[in-house]
This record gives C-alpha cells, structure tokens and sequence, in this order.
DNA sequence: GCATACCCTACTTAATTAGTAGGGTAATAA
DNA sequence: TTATTACCCTACTAATTAAGTAGGGTATGC
C-alpha cells in the first residue's frame, strides 16, 4: 500500500505544478484543496524541501513553490524520498540493497527472481513519468 | 513492501514445486530448509490450502502438497491471496476497489494516475509468471 | 515591532505484522 | 485398538510503522 505520506506529497506537489508563475502557496491552501490534515502536510512539504524539490519563503505572502519546471522532476526521485525503495524486498533494491538473512543463495530464490521483474518494471514507469506527466 | 507472510508462503510452494512426485512435505521440514517460523508457517499454508492452491494429508507421512501442476498456479492469484491487492491504492484496484474518501475526482488525480500505470504493469509480469516460471 | 507563516521536537494513538502458546482432532501404521 | 504423527484452530502478545497532534520557536516583511 501506498502510504498517506507519500500519496499527500504527490497532490502537493501537482498542486503546486499547477501554480500560475509558480507563485508560494500557504501551507494552509494546500491543505484545505487536497483534504490534507495541515500539520501532518506540513512536516511532508518540509521533507520534499530538504530534498531539493521546492523552497519555502516566509513571512506574509510566503509559502512553498518548486525551484525546478515539473518537467525535471522525475518520479524516479520523488517516489524515493516519498515512499522509500521501489522495490518490494530489499535484495533486489538497487539504491537500498541489503541481503536477506534467511535466504542463501539470491539466484536460487525464487521470490528475488518475480520481485526483480517486479521493480524493473515499476521503474520503468516511473522512469518514463516527471510531475509534469502527471498533472491534469 | 512485501510481508514475510508473502514471502515465506511464495517460498513454500516454490519447494512444494520442487518435490519429487508431489510427494507430501511436513510442515517441520519445511519451515527447516527454508528458515521459517514453523507455527507461522504453519497459518499461511492453511490459508494456502483453503485458497485451493495446495492440500495436506494426516497422519504418519502425511504433510502439504500441491494439487495443481506448478504452470497452473498464476503469480496473479498467490499475490492476490498472500499480499492482497496489486494496486498501491484502492482507487485503480480491479479486485478491491475503494472511492478514496479525500478525492473528489479521480480522472482528474494525479496519484490514481501514476498509480494506474504502476499497477497495470505489475499485473503484466504477474501474468506472465506462473509458480513454474519462478522455480530454480 | 507585530502579525504572518514556516520550522522543529516530542508525543500519542491506531493499525498491522510477525510471531507465540497451547491444546484439539483426524488419520495412519503397527 | 492404540499410539503416534502431523495437521488444525483460537487466542494472545510484542514490535513496528503510519498517521496524526500538540505546542511552541523563529525568520520575514510590511
């Protein structure tokens, strides 16, 4: 299942695409559009900033906006900082591998061997999608 | 990610495939050679067995075995029955579908339209998988 | 200098997962 | 028939994670 978190930060994120001169957007705005509880999109929207995704201005008329065109946001980059691994096990994850403890031989494993196809062929999707694909 | 449930039922019916004759397998040697939790096991076979994937025989020799040949037993069906839903969301789910409570239009949803994409192409390599395809 | 709006830490609640414990019951072989 | 094997079932629990709350702190700009 896709967490909250990760679903919130999309919506954020497509809201904010769709931004006329990618002017700041208030916290609260974001909130009240997408039916997101505030305090919980606030601490997402500050994870998608440390993560070089948009930039926060304070103060009145302060808000958040993207430093990139949506076009350069892939969904590749989104989706890790978001969610986490794509992939479904960690013996196959190529930016969070780690070797199962009970299994002895990867090759020989049957579950690496559907759960490899399984992440190549979500990163493909995502691979072939930025924000920019995604927003009505 | 995927639930040791998952992976140990997945991990189960591969070395029910592998058996000689389908001869049946205890429980014991089972959990034994693939490092598992015995009683855990133990549930996902039942679970496995009521899904009409596999069967068990009492008594002295008995144990689980499969009741189908391996290249009828589709990915599709065992993920649907030890994970549940393909979709990372109960919007694009085929076989559990759910209106998301916070959305008010999903041709218009930016995550239902990621989200598609990701489950229609795990479905593909689910469907081109059966329980023989993943055997070593 | 004050209101605005982001920033940060810590805590809480609920749900799910992964397992444990312990006994019950059916089938088989001797 | 009887002992043994091995499946069957319910209930409980510990650990983890997700999701959200609470409450104040701090920088900015008018």
């Amino acid at each position: 299942m896709l967490s909250k978190k990760t679903k919130y930060g999309l919506k954020a994120l497509a809201f904010l695409a769709n931004q006329k001169n990618n002017e700041p957007v208030q916290i609260a705005e974001i909130a009240k559009h997408e039916n997101i509880s505030q305090k919980f999109l606030e601490s997402i929207l500050l994870s998608l900033r440390k993560s070089g995704f948009l930039a926060s201005k304070k103060g009145k008329g302060g808000g958040y906006y993207l430093i990139k065109s949506p076009s350069e946001i892939p969904m590749t980059t989104v989706m890790r900082v978001l969610e986490g691994p794509i992939a479904m096990v960690p013996c196959v994850s190529l930016n969070f591998y780690e070797k199962c403890d009970d299994c002895p031989d990867e090759n020989a494993c049957s579950v690496n061997k559907i759960m490899l196809q399984i992440r190549d062929s979500a990163l493909e999707v995502y691979r072939n999608n930025t924000l920019a694909d995604i927003i009505s």
